[in-house]
DNA sequence: CTGAAAGCGCTAACAA
DNA sequence: TTGTTAGCGCTTTCAG
C-alpha cells in the first residue's frame, strides 16, 4: 500500500509552497510559467492527484449529485441516469444513485441524507413525498430538480407537457370506434393525485368519450402491478375498449395478461402507454404510447442544476414536451 | 440558508467536550448514560448531523462504492446496480454509477479516477482494459470486484458459470436438427478475447456441429449491433440454422432484424440470447435464452467487496451459475 | 469516564 | 508573483 502523495510533498519537490501548487492547479492565481512547469513536473514525477474529500471539507462543496428514483432498474430511470451523467461528467460531478422503491419511508429518507451528506445536488422522482418535504431542503440551500407530473414546493421541475398527446391518443382510440376507456393509473395514494389520469378523463370527456369509474385501476408503476390492474379492468361487467396505461412498463404487464387471458390486442382491446422506454418497440404488437424521452428529462435535469449550481435560485419548471406515437397497439 | 451545526456546537450545549459527542455517536468509548442524554438531546435539539466529508478526510475511508459499468441503460447492469446497492444501503454505502461506453480510454480515466477519488471499492466490469491495469489498483490498496467472464489481474471476480448451460443450449438446437451454427459474437478487441463465443464453439465441436469462420459476427453489446450482426449473418452464402448471441440485448436486436428481414424465429431460424434480462420474456417469440442473474451478480459483488473492506485481501473468484431456459425462440 | 489537542489535505485570505 | 497561515469538522491519541 504507497503512500499517498499529497500537495505539501510535490511543494517540496518543487520548491515552492503548497498554495502555489494549488493555483498552478485551480488556476486561480496568475502563476510563472516556470513555477508552473516545475510544480508540473513535480506533481506527474510523484504521481500526486489531489484529495477530493480535503477540498471539499474546504469548500464546502461537493462533486457527488443525488439521483433519487424510485428503481433504478426501470428503464426509463436508467436512461434518465445515464443522460444526466453524460450531461454532468463534463464538470466533473458524479452521480450518486439511490432507490426509493416508490416508498415514503425511503423518499425521507434518502432526502435527509442527501441534505446531511451536501450533496452538490439532488435530482428526484418522488411518489408519496409532501410537496412540503422540499422547503427544508431549499432552507439547507441544496440545489434540487424534481422530475414529476406535479410541482413539489417552490423547487425545478422537469414535467411533460403531454395535453397535445394526450388528446390526440385519445382522438386516435376514438377514431377506431372505441367508446370504453379504461385507465391503468398510479397508486391512489401518490403525492398530488395522479396528474396522467386527470389528463386523460378531461381529454376524453372533451371527445365526448365515458372513462367510467369501474373502469379506473389504481397501482404501482411496475409490470406486476400492470398485469393486475389489466386484468382486472378486463373482467369488469363491460371490459373497455381500449386501456391507456400510466407508463410503458404497466402496459407490458398489461400485454403478459392479454396474453394469459388469450385476448388479442388491438383486436380485443387497444393498448396505450406512456414514456416510449426503449422496448415499446420490442414487444408484440408494437406499443402506441406517449413518448417522453427520460434522455431529454436527464439532460433538462442537468441543465437546471448546473444552473442552481452556478448561482441561480428562482424556481424554473421546464416542460419537456410529449408526443403521441400510434403503432400497432392500437 | 441555515448555518451548519457542527460537533463543536454540540459539545457546547451538552457542556461536554467534541470528543465525548463524537465517542457518543460512535460508541467507541464507554460513555455515562448522563452524559449520553444530555449530548443526544442538544443533538435532537440543534438538528446536528455529522458531516461525512470531514469524518472521510479524517479517518481516510469514503462511503461512496464506483459501480463502472459500460451503460447503465443496459437493463443487465441496471439490475446489477439496483441489487448492488440493496446490498450496500445497510451497511451505508452509497453507489456512484460511471458509464464507460465500453471504451477503453473512459475505462482507463474512470478507473483512474476511482482510485483518486479515494472510493471505498470499485465494482467493474472492463470491456477493453488490460487485465494488468488493476494492478495498480491493488498498490493503492482499494478494494475492487470485478464483473466480467474472464479474470483481470489477481482481483475478485463474479463470473457465470455457463459450461452446462452452453453444451445444453447446443444440444437443444442440435436436438431440432439444426447443424449450422451462427454467432453474434462481441467485440473482437474485447480483453481476453470472447469467453462466449469460445464456449459455444468448445460444447458445438462437442456435439458435432459446425461454427464456421464466416458464421461469426462481431460487434458491440448493443441492440444496434445484434441487429446488424444478424442481417450480415443471414446473408451468408449458407445462412446458420440457429444463431447464438452473446447477450440478450444484442438478441433483441436480431429479432428487429428479423422482423425487417421478414424471416420467422423460430421457422427459419433459432434464436439464443445470454442473461435472461426482464424483457426476455417480453418479445414475440419470448427468448430462449443462457439465464445469468443480474441481480444475483450484484449481490455477490457487493458481499466480496464488504469481505475486502472488513480487510479480506487474498483474492476471491465466485462463480454464479449460469442455466439453459428454453422458450419459443428455438 | 472525560478533555485537550493534533492533524487529515486542501483553499483562500492576508502579507510580502 | 509567491509564501504564510488559519481553518473546514471530524477522530483519536495521550493525559488526566
Amino acid at each position: 500500500m504507497q503512500q499517498r502523495v499529497t500537495m505539501h510533498d510535490v511543494a517540496r519537490a518543487a520548491g515552492v509552497s503548497s498554495a502555489t501548487v494549488s493555483y498552478v492547479l485551480s488556476g486561480k492565481r496568475p502563476v510563472t510559467e516556470e513555477t508552473r512547469r516545475s510544480v508540473q513536473s513535480a506533481i506527474d514525477r510523484l504521481g500526486f492527484s489531489l484529495n477530493p474529500v480535503a477540498r471539499s471539507l474546504r469548500t464546502g462543496r461537493s462533486m457527488m449529485v443525488a439521483l433519487i428514483v424510485p428503481d433504478i432498474s426501470n428503464p426509463f430511470y436508467a436512461l434518465l441516469a445515464r443522460s444526466l451523467q453524460d450531461e454532468l461528467r463534463g464538470r466533473e460531478y458524479h452521480v450518486v444513485v439511490c432507490n426509493t422503491g416508490a416508498q415514503l419511508a425511503e423518499e425521507q429518507a434518502l432526502l435527509r441524507e442527501a441534505m446531511q451528506q451536501r450533496f452538490a445536488g439532488v435530482i428526484m422522482t418522488p411518489f408519496r413525498l409532501s410537496t412540503q418535504a422540499f422547503e427544508a431542503l431549499r432552507s439547507a440551500a441544496v440545489p434540487v430538480v424534481v422530475s414529476a407530473d406535479i410541482a413539489f414546493g417552490e423547487v425545478d421541475l422537469v414535467t411533460p407537457d403531454a395535453e397535445d398527446a394526450v388528446r390526440e391518443a385519445i382522438r386516435h382510440v376514438a377514431d377506431s370506434g372505441r367508446r370504453r376507456i379504461g385507465v391503468v393509473a398510479g397508486p391512489r395514494d401518490a403525492t398530488g393525485g395522479d396528474p396522467r389520469l386527470d389528463r386523460i378523463r378531461t381529454h376524453a370527456a372533451a371527445a365526448g368519450l365515458r372513462v367510467s369509474q369501474e373502469h379506473i385501476v389504481h397501482g404501482e408503476h411496475t409490470r406486476a402491478a400492470g398485469a393486475q390492474g389489466f386484468r382486472h379492468l378486463m373482467r369488469s361487467r363491460r371490459p373497455p375498449e381500449a386501456v391507456l396505461c400510466v407508463n410503458d412498463v404497466t402496459a407490458v404487464g398489461a400485454m403478459d395478461m392479454a396474453d394469459r387471458l388469450g385476448l388479442d390486442i388491438p383486436g380485443d382491446v387497444a393498448l396505450v402507454g406512456h414514456d416510449d422506454i426503449d422496448f415499446a418497440t420490442l414487444v408484440r404488437p408494437r406499443l402506441t404510447t406517449i413518448r417522453y424521452p427520460a434522455h431529454e428529462v436527464g439532460r433538462i435535469a442537468a441543465l437546471l442544476l448546473l444552473e442552481q449550481i452556478d448561482g441561480r435560485s428562482d424556481p424554473r419548471t421546464a416542460y419537456v414536451s410529449a408526443d403521441f406515437v400510434a403503432r400497432a397497439s392500437t
